[in-house]
DNA sequence: GCCCAGGGGGCTC
DNA sequence: GAGCCCCATGGG
């Protein structure tokens, strides 16, 4: 799926979000193992939530993947309460940690060193991690060259003329990855300026948008 | 009180 | 392999 007019389409929007936003310098965390931690408590869960988790992890000591992996899970879940089915998310924080330190004794450098490719399908078996916090991982805390897709990327795309509701995750993360500049910054801050307009204003409720910036190119003004 | 949110697993057919 | 329920907090 590539072609010139969604190349130029795909270019225009950044540039406009870009415009009106600033560059949104995201992931927001110190250490890569901040952004795996807070990769996979903000599934289902604005940010807000999450922030106050990664605050609580931080008091008890709590932020680094070998704190996590040495933890009982009944001493991560409360922590993490604010994100929504703690139980559940402490069980996959542990997840990953059994397989970093199980794989690469907990080594985060030998883990990243492995190809873009094999390292994605190993991740997508950890259990509790599907494809949008495998990429945002990837991309965020391992400088993988992956596009991440999000409910608001599926929400918005169509509505400038790329993809419909048959459109899946892969079919979206195509059409970025064949049609922008293979560039890490790029990758990071254009997935970032997505989330912002949708936490903004695209909430899918209404579909006329009268802040939105990409009004102009947005279909359902036309 | 009610609705829904930046996800993923598991079950059903 | 799509469709549905489960998980179970916090803000509007």
């Amino acid at each position: 799926m590539y072609n010139i007019g969604v190349k130029n389409a795909l270019n225009n929007i950044y540039q406009l979000l870009f415009k009106e936003f600033g560059n949104r310098h995201w992931w927001p965390a110190d250490t890569r193992d901040e952004i795996i931690i807070g990769a996979i408590l903000t599934q289902n869960v604005s940010w807000r939530n999450v922030k106050i988790a990664i605050d609580n992890l931080k008091s008890e000591n709590l932020l680094n993947l070998k704190s996590i992996h040495q933890a009982d899970i009944s001493s991560i879940a409360p922590l993490i309460k604010p994100t929504r089915f703690y139980n559940v998310k402490a069980r996959r924080l542990k997840n990953f940690t059994d397989y970093m330190f199980g794989k690469y004794s907990g080594n985060l450098d030998d883990t990243f060193n492995q190809s873009y490719v094999a390292l994605r399908e190993e991740l997508l078996g950890v259990k509790g991690l599907g494809a949008e916090t495998v990429d945002s991982i990837l991309l965020y805390a391992g400088g993988k060259l992956t596009f991440v897709v999000d409910a608001y990327t599926m929400r918005i795309l169509p509505r400038l003329g790329i993809g419909n509701d048959k459109w899946k995750y892969t079919d979206y993360q195509k059409v970025f990855m064949e049609n922008i500049k293979p560039d890490l910054e790029l990758y990071k801050d254009f997935h970032a300026q997505i989330v912002h307009l949708g936490n903004l204003i695209c909430k899918g409720k209404n579909p006329i948008c009268e802040d939105c910036p990409l009004k102009t190119t947005c279909k359902f003004r036309k």
